[in-house]
DNA sequence: TATTAGCACTCTCATTCATTGAGTGCTAAT
DNA sequence: ATTAGCACTCAATGAATGAGAGTGCTAATA
């Protein structure tokens, strides 16, 4: 535990009694969203000791950073480091905790990847009243499995594109020329040879080198296929972020204000800072809140979030993102279950065999 | 013309005079949202006569409901009537102008149909500031051009969904036992040829009866192929909606009050009720004011919408969605002139030889 | 020494009230 | 037919006020 030095006095940070008395500051606002004053404490958390005492407490628990007064004769509020306390000793009891899930039964599901998992974070909007937001799997290169070319029409075809978790992009090449219709299984046999599985430097060494060689005669629809494959390669690699349940913000006291809801919608629009603020942690589960986010615009917002996985390999980020004043205790804990839930939904069905 | 006979008298709608001042009146709303009152028309719009005369004739249009009055000493504001007004004159001259676009130049394109789509509901979205609304095409189940089975383990495959329009859905398959890989192309020209281009019933018909005596040897897979053949019909025949810009509304001042805006953001969130406000027309441009929408909730929108197609055969409907209070010559024009672009782009990409 | 009672003080919030200003309808004059 | 003039209406604004909840500090108490 750490300690605090302070003019030579050892000081333990929090004494059993502050940390009564910031928890009951918590719990309420956290349900009220408004200060809470000494003699409201004294009174409704039988706390055995004078409103009086609480006074001089708050004011220690101030002092220390862990509370604040949003003005003079206010009563107070939790600050950042407030929460995290708090939020703390929730994640310590969750440890310890039987975190064996109540296994549901496992519906029916013909979907791909992106459904599932967004149908899990709808549900987790749904049950929290919370914006969620879900981070879709980036793909390396090397996962893709298997290129499909689907002739359409005598100068069509599509591209599809599997990767080892499910994922099919596909793509319409336009050729300039017909394509006989007994080429494709050539064709097919050559690209999954040289492209499925292969690292990134390998595919783009076969694309530039090879390519044009060995299509000899059809060596016309290289630019086309080259082109297409690149563009497949690089929107595998972006991460597609996903968002439920954005308009329960407007449910908040928080967001009474339409500016303040406006700025919290705007961000949760931005896609490319969630994906940011979605990057995977390797924690159990993690929790940010108010200035601890690396981001000035969420400088009021804490985010709760964790690793869907499929058989223990990390695939994707699931989150719920609020205003600081949130119920960390009850949204971890329905996070975590429906992460859990997702995770071995997506294994049972992207079993390591594909 | 249409003309009201009153208590004997033939009377002309709207002469001049009272036109000019409507006019008056729903421009300068469109402007500033604010009720508009006898002497500033004649102080602003230097009509020539005075505000005596103005209110008399002000007067005169409510009375005949082309004007509502929020209250007692507010100036007036149009009514759905009103508008509806404006827009036909607005809709006439259009009509008379030279429709011909100035052609932009094409930019290159590989992306998937919906994916066009969605970006044109954003370009449009963005210069006009509001919300868009775009409806994705239903498809019949003779439009399916191929189906492709492509094998990814032993004992699954991935059915891969094309249309003519170029859309493409895919459908992971579990099996029960392990498939060999040179059956495939005997399953994949099996399914062309009995469903490929065929009718609904023409595909039940086969799925209910053939199938799985030609399959033979390979029955067991017949339950997961009827499964996933039948949800794919389903899921084509689903109609998608995207929307953008929706926070834009929080923009405008009718809706600086919490609740409204959150009644809008729900409206359009709520997909099903969309996909029904859009439903094609054969008009050049359609607008529907206020009242005129068939939803209650929708009693205070204007919904601006019109096709777009493919050499000349509607595939969907883009619109623009906003409170009655809305700059519909503009509008009207931003949206004609993106839907022909998007029109044009389409039917080059998806012409009729796919 | 730790706790508590008591009190003066601070600050927000809701309410009230008067004022202002834009707009109207009506009437009488042009 | 049009307009000037006037009394009237109503929403919006801002100042004044009081209630209420809370604090910090001091002095009394266990």
């Amino acid at each position: 535990m750490r300690v605090l030095i302070i003019h030579g006095v050892v000081k333990m940070p929090l004494d059993d009694r502050k940390k009564r008395i910031l928890f009951a500051v918590v719990t309420d606002y956290i349900m009220t969203a408004e200060p809470i004053g000494s003699r409201t404490i004294a009174k409704k958390y039988n706390m055995g000791i004078s409103s009086a005492t609480i006074r001089n407490e708050m004011a220690d628990l101030e002092e220390m950073g862990y509370l604040e007064q949003p003005h003079t004769s206010a009563g107070r509020i939790p600050s950042d480091k407030g929460y995290r306390f708090y939020v703390d000793t929730i994640l310590q009891n969750f440890m310890k905790e039987d975190l064996s899930p109540p296994p549901r039964v496992r519906e029916e599901v013909i979907a791909e990847f992106d459904e599932i998992v967004k149908k899990y974070a709808k549900i987790l909007a749904d049950i929290t009243h919370h914006a969620t937001v879900a981070k879709m799997p980036k793909l390396n290169p090397d996962k893709i499995k298997r290129l499909q070319l689907i002739p359409v029409a005598s100068n069509k075809m599509i591209m599809v594109v599997i990767t080892d978790t499910g994922i099919v992009k596909n793509y319409l090449l336009n050729l300039c020329q017909s394509v006989d219709r007994n080429v494709f299984e050539f064709l097919n046999n050559l690209l999954n040879d040289k492209i499925a599985g292969k690292s990134e430097k390998a595919i783009f060494n076969f694309l530039e080198k090879e390519l044009k060689d060995t299509l000899g005669d059809m060596a016309f629809m290289a630019d086309e296929l080259i082109k297409t494959i690149l563009l497949s390669l690089k929107q595998l690699q972006e991460t597609d972020v996903y968002t439920d349940g954005t308009l329960h913000i407007l449910d908040f006291p928080e967001y009474k204000d339409l500016n303040k809801a406006k700025n919290f919608l705007s961000l949760l629009d931005n896609k490319s800072l969630l994906n940011e603020v979605l990057e995977p942690v390797d924690d159990f589960v993690d929790v940010k809140i108010g200035r601890e986010n690396r981001f000035e615009e969420m400088r009021e917002l804490s985010v709760i979030k964790t690793t869907y996985k499929i058989n223990d390999r990390v695939v994707g980020t699931i989150g719920i993102i609020g205003p600081t004043r949130m119920d960390y205790r009850r949204l971890i804990s329905e996070l975590t279950l429906m992460t859990r839930e997702l995770s071995n939904l997506l294994s049972s069905i992207y079993n390591d065999e594909i």
